[in-house]
DNA sequence: ATAATATACTTGCACAATCAAGCATCAATC
DNA sequence: GATTGATGCTTGATTGTGCAAGTATATTAT
């Protein structure tokens, strides 16, 4: 892993890696019988307001395009994880809630991703983790 | 961007950042007429002693599977970017070798990534840039 | 009010990547 | 030297994701 422009091998270097994490984080998440991607969309859900997101708003939050998320809530929506709210305001969008059953497997989907994301950054010092953190924060 | 779990932060913020980071080279890239995933290909090929890498040498290197890399390498052998080789010692590995055009599209692709990648991580000090990479790294 | 534009989705189609299964070849053991 | 197991690769079926186009609603300009 080395070259003549060092930009491009951190680039590189660091798509490998987070590539390689997802997979690692599926396999993980898959004995809740979710995805990654599905984790991260209960996730936002979780930390939201209300528990409360309209598509677009989670097509931004998981770095999905919007017809993305419509497919990805398919099979959420019929595990009954999310529930399909309207909004007052505008007829356009279509909210999306986290159930109290979809409240329940993010919990146990979150412990173990929590644990999972510990230990994969748990060879850099705490220290080290904020530095990271506070760097890619600038990109 | 912020929860009870600073380890899970950080491996969320990290996977939307290279997600949007391979979309925008894929964009750029694509003027050269190929993708992310052709460029670290070619890349790898370009660096290995002979310009020759087994598929699951490709793979491991760009984190693919074995069935990814044959796909991948279709059209790029079309293209006539890339040659089929054997191996005398082994006959179940099928090298894969950067053509001379493979050479010349891969060099203009490499600029336009560099200067890409380049911009990806100028908001960071090259001091900061280093210490990034090291952090990396370790994980 | 009407028209023009923009936004929030959804759907059809295409493509990329995976896994599981299979084939060919090599290596190790008996 | 035959069998057993591992390795390198390809193919079929499936899944995930995106883009382009379409629909419905909202917003802005006239």
């Amino acid at each position: 892993m080395d070259t003549q422009n060092p930009a491009v091998d951190l680039v590189l270097q660091s798509a490998l890696l987070w590539s390689g994490m997802i997979k690692k984080a599926d396999a993980q998440l898959s004995v809740h019988g979710i995805s990654f991607s599905e984790y991260c969309i209960l996730h936002r859900l979780a930390q939201a307001p209300q528990q409360r997101l309209s598509r677009i708003e989670l097509a931004n939050a998981v770095g999905l395009s919007a017809s993305g998320v419509t497919r990805l809530l398919q099979p959420l929506e019929k595990m009954l994880l999310v529930e399909k709210e309207q909004n007052a305001r505008d007829a356009r969008v279509s909210l999306v809630k986290l159930s109290d059953s979809g409240q329940q497997i993010y919990r146990d989907a979150h412990q173990t991703f929590g644990f999972f994301a510990s230990q994969f950054i748990a060879p850099l010092t705490s220290r080290q983790q904020e530095t990271l953190a506070e760097l890619l924060a600038r990109l």
